[in-house]
DNA sequence: AATGAATGAGAATTCATTCAT
DNA sequence: TATGAATGAATTCTCATTCAT
């Protein structure tokens, strides 16, 4: 049906808009970048981004929503795990950092700005943040249910576990040498030392 | 010596106007904030300020070198430290919290600046991260050197250990319920989770 | 004929969008009014405005016309008019009030580009203005023949009367206070004014 | 004093941007004129005019007081009068209609955006008009205690008065013929109209 | 050294109007 | 004839920075 049809054009025009959007920012960060140079490079006038966004906050919100979208996606395969906790940890691990690694520049300006941003700030943690932690700790609390892992605060757990890798992202960021040349050992270590803790054998 | 009234006179002058910057970019954020909002609360002339900062931006980079001798004087106090490694780590987490949620909200508008500005990245990185991992690496070397804790990756271990941190810190700044009402759970809990890792008895 | 069908439909679409253009115009005066406004309330599309006038401008005209038509049709009514000069002034004044205020908000808006748009302001002398004086020149000429009023000059005369109305109307919309309170005396006392003279009876 | 320098540089300031809008405006209307153009004829920056005004509509206000205090000058000389009421009232006309055709092209713009802007108006009113009043009231009651006028309702009948001032400027605006050509002859008419009164020997 | 008025580049946003469908 | 997406010119206002006093 026609509105159908209506519906996808609006859709394309969105993403043709923040797709310019997402490189620009990456490109220059938020601040900097100006409606025209968003414009400039989707191909079309200033004006017409006013028809499909408030403003230009609302073209991070948008590009929020995608990355949202995106990682929902691969939150779905990471559900399709098997037993073995070292390896699950392990193959999870890789999969968030690599995902989180391929749209570095944005989600350092989205970053940026969720710092400073109250309503990014909320709808990030809300449709991001939030639902993912819950998840989370379903699935963590199964693992304890079932005895892999051993009881602890489960809410606390993940965000420990979770801090480190948005930490680590930042450090990397920041650019820290270590990170960089070794970023693909993290995985493992992370595994480890997640799992047998840092004390010697298992007891201090 | 003349000179070093002098010093000493621009020294407080720089002083009052970091003060003043500090606190108008935790209320406001960095780029809402005017010079002239700045110069209205320190009590001077919007020029004044150009002769002691060279531009916005180095007030920001002032702010940090503030932080930076704080974080200094903080590291000594944690130097300070005895033997058991799980007494030491608990402190140790218990420190690193309180000072940080002290200057949270600069801290949250330093964090947005530097994921986006070059210059200030390098600069926090290099006057403030590198440093405190030098430090620190070289302390759990010693640990491991005496068979305190098992021999991992120092540099990395570090990394991972030091974004924790900096993950909940800004996973709290989002607002995350959890960390807001259990904040001060988080020492025990880490301290246990690293040193003993999740697995059931330290075994998989 | 098929002519006459097009015509009609023709009219009743312009009419429809200035029936829109007069409430929206009455509601946020004209700048302020975007063509999007009047679509809406129209209940057509932005660009179907344009098939029936050439700008926002002209639908400013059209709204004069309008009201050139009404008031010719007034006019009409107020040449029903008897004998006795008092009855005969304190009844036109009334219907003079009772006309502009029903539509007192357009015509403020109307007055207001008028002062400023010198198209606008030419039409609306010429279509209404001009047309008004010369039946009420011709009428009082006829009563001074008849000696039932001094003879004056008519021309002037006619323009300070009418502007005693427009001052009028003016000085409430302006918000004064005793013409809004005390409205409805106005024609009682403007007919004894104008009639017998400020001086003491009638003599200086 | 320093402060008094000061103050006169701002004042001076102040009135060459006024002159320069009351220039631009008086030329081109309100709307259409930018900030841009009033910059450039007062021979400053852009940014400059908003180191003394707010915004362009304060600029409006800004006009307004100059008039108004023009104004209050003006009621100054035309207290200072006699007694003859007819030659008083001449006297007055001839002065009214003269102090506003000085500035009617300012006066058009402004009242234009009066009959538009809530704001302006209601300044409008209480700063000019109502006192206007206040002072026209209070004389003229004094003249009905002296017995020189007969005694009717003061407020309504100075509104009326002004009001045919009001309206006869707005007429002549419009630019109507009889007016332009006759404005001279005005003064004398009216005071002879307000007078004796439109009936036949003041009687009906 | 301190001042703060002046500067003017710059950017977001609006909206009348056009025109392909 | 109706539509409404696209256009892009145009404008207000902000604010970091300069510099004469």
């Amino acid at each position: 049906m026609k509105d159908s049809i209506q519906e996808q054009l609006i859709a394309a025009r969105r993403s043709q808009i923040l797709d310019a959007a997402t490189t620009v920012f990456a490109e220059k960060g938020f601040h900097p970048t100006t409606i025209k140079d968003i414009a400039k490079v989707a191909g079309i006038a200033d004006g017409t981004i006013y028809n499909y966004f408030e403003n230009k906050t609302a073209l991070l919100l948008g590009i929020l929503d995608r990355l949202n979208e995106t990682e929902r996606r691969d939150e779905d395969l990471s559900q399709a795990t098997g037993a073995d906790m070292g390896t699950f940890m392990r193959a999870y691990f890789k999969q968030r950092f690599t995902v989180h690694l391929h749209s570095l520049e944005v989600f350092q300006v989205v970053l940026s700005e969720i710092m400073v941003n109250k309503e990014l700030r909320e709808q990030y943690y809300r449709q991001i943040v939030e639902p993912t932690f819950t998840i989370a700790e379903k699935y963590y609390q199964a693992l304890i249910d079932q005895h892999m892992v051993r009881p602890v605060d489960v809410a606390l757990t993940m965000r420990a576990i979770s801090s480190m890798f948005l930490g680590l992202i930042i450090l990397r960021i920041m650019g820290d040498k270590p990170l960089q040349t070794q970023w693909d050992d993290l995985p493992d270590l992370l595994t480890d030392v997640l799992l047998h803790g840092l004390s010697q054998s298992g007891s201090e």
